[in-house]
DNA sequence: ACCTGAACACCGTTCAAGT
DNA sequence: ACCTGAACACCGTTCAAGT
């Protein structure tokens, strides 16, 4: 059941991000309330109360692994949009169904991510970071795409809400099985082309 | 801290109901960790185990509570859509900008109605049901906008669940706080009429 | 600086028992 | 049928202490 203890020691930080590697996995495997600090210091075989030496609480080290979340989404984004050098517009399309996809292969941490009643404005400012930076590189890409039309009811950052919002949607819809999986990527392609030719 | 325990007496299932409305209570005011079946027990005054008499267990109760947050959702639209004679078109867009002021009036209500890792499919028949009855509606009032056009590539079914994954993701940006409020209304409404357009 | 150990109040859950 | 009470293993959290 419980993972024989480890004889490694941890220094500077080491435990730190241990303890969140450790979480993640904890967390796609048996879900959020299997996150529990006394469990996480019991895999890494340190003492129960060694995590408070690096999160105030239970709910500092969620953020934390919210945060991994959203920058393991950014790394991702951008590592698509450097190979595709495509028109804006299938660019942005191709986004939308990227972003399903990375909500389906990773269901629990996306569930934590937008369940962020830990991210209280202004308790977890790297996880505000973090969620943010997603947003900000599709506003630049759609800001490309805008420039040169006569567009101005929608601002950018309106449209890049409708656009990832609608990811949002459709990505738990999926999850929650409202959605079969199959049809998820072709929904997510449809209505991400209705949205944009809404724009121009 | 504490209510003080109620002399009130429960039969024949009303602690059941009666644990429900607290749970709700409860959820609003402090969130889902704060659903506690011992909790709930002293609020209303019985026993610590007596809830386990109406709930095999505190995920039980979980899904119990979701199912009643999507029947509030569906009486919801149900009297909307009785008051509503409007173009079938507008209705939806109406429809949807309501979904996500249902999202933003009931967020942590929300956040668990989704959150459901507790819906693994066999276990909840009611919980299913009570979710699949919101996109009922929904997918026969598409058939009637649908109906007459030549449309094909597209099912009601396809058409529902892609607005309604629109509606779920400005809700949610909204609860998080990535879109502000008095934007999610005028968002939800562009973004829908751009994708009902899509189908005709 | 980083980790340990004892202690406290709380929970979910099981079981045997009452009426 | 419905509720109670004792018991067990677990958690989060605090505090004083070690190195």
């Amino acid at each position: 059941m419980t993972r024989a203890p480890t004889t490694k020691r941890y220094h500077h930080g080491e435990l730190r991000s241990a303890l969140i590697a450790a979480a993640l996995v904890m967390l796609e495997r048996d879900g959020p309330a299997a996150i529990t600090l006394r469990g996480l210091a019991r895999v890494l075989g340190v003492s129960p109360m060694a995590p408070y030496h690096h999160f105030d609480d239970r709910a500092a080290l969620l953020a934390a692994v919210a945060a991994a979340g959203f920058d393991r989404l950014t790394q991702r984004k951008i590592e698509s949009q450097a190979q595709e050098s495509d028109a804006p517009k299938s660019s942005l399309i191709a986004g939308t169904a990227s972003y399903v996809a990375f909500v389906i292969e990773n269901p629990n941490l996306f569930r934590l991510m937008l369940s962020n009643e830990f991210a209280d404005q202004h308790r977890y400012p790297d996880l505000r970071r973090a969620a943010a930076a997603p947003a900000g590189l599709l506003i630049s890409r759609i800001g490309d795409l805008l420039a040169g039309t006569g567009q101005t009811a929608l601002s950018p950052r309106d449209c890049a809400q409708m656009l990832w919002g609608f990811a949002h949607g459709i990505g738990t819809l999926a999850l929650d099985g409202q959605i079969a999986p199959a049809d998820a990527d072709r929904i997510a392609r449809a209505g991400a082309r209705s949205i944009i030719e809404g724009w121009l």
